[in-house]
DNA sequence: GCCAACGTTGGC
DNA sequence: GCCAACGTTGGC
């Protein structure tokens, strides 16, 4: 078997429900990504998310929108509790203990940018052109990051 | 299966 | 606050 070629992601979070400040202040500097409803997004997490991948944090809904840091999964796919739970607002009648429909994961926050990149800067960089963030109607949450994608946005955050 | 209505996301 | 885009719901 041929080792899998390493990933990254961006994640979405707005900062009024949950900030980079939050993750940074959490325990170990982790939290459990759960309460994900949306089948795509599930899909990613579920089946491609590794230990060990990379993420990009990324405010939404702020001023101005932009990725803060980097972050990494530290705990593939497990079913997610809050959708068992009825005092969350995540909670889902339909989701099955021995038949989950959605799952977490947790993440660990890794680094701040001292330039937090934002997006008007993602925007004009011809290497950014493709990037899932930038495409006109998406709204997934979670997204894939190619590594040549996650070096750019990890450099400008680093050097401005 | 179709599709209108509605709710949500998220930039501006 | 506005609105484009997308997802979900539910009647038929």
């Amino acid at each position: 078997m041929t080792r899998p070629p390493p990933r990254a992601w961006l994640f979405k979070s707005e900062p009024s429900s949950f900030s980079w400040h939050d993750l940074w202040t959490s325990p170990k500097r982790t939290t459990s990504w759960d309460g994900i409803r949306n089948h795509q997004a599930r899909n990613l997490i579920r089946d491609e998310m590794r230990a060990g991948d990379r993420v990009l944090f990324y405010h939404s809904s702020a001023t101005p929108p932009a990725v803060i840091g980097t972050a990494e999964i530290v705990r593939a796919a497990y079913p997610d509790p809050t959708a068992f739970d009825p005092d969350s607002d995540y909670f889902d009648p339909k989701s099955a203990q021995d038949e989950p429909t959605w799952y977490a994961v947790d993440l660990r926050a890794k680094k701040r940018f001292a330039h937090p990149v934002p997006l008007g800067e993602l925007r004009t960089h011809a290497g950014l052109a493709d990037m899932a963030l930038l495409r006109k109607g998406n709204r997934l949450s979670v997204q894939p990051v190619t590594d040549a994608e996650f070096r750019i946005v990890e450099r400008l955050g680093d050097q401005g």
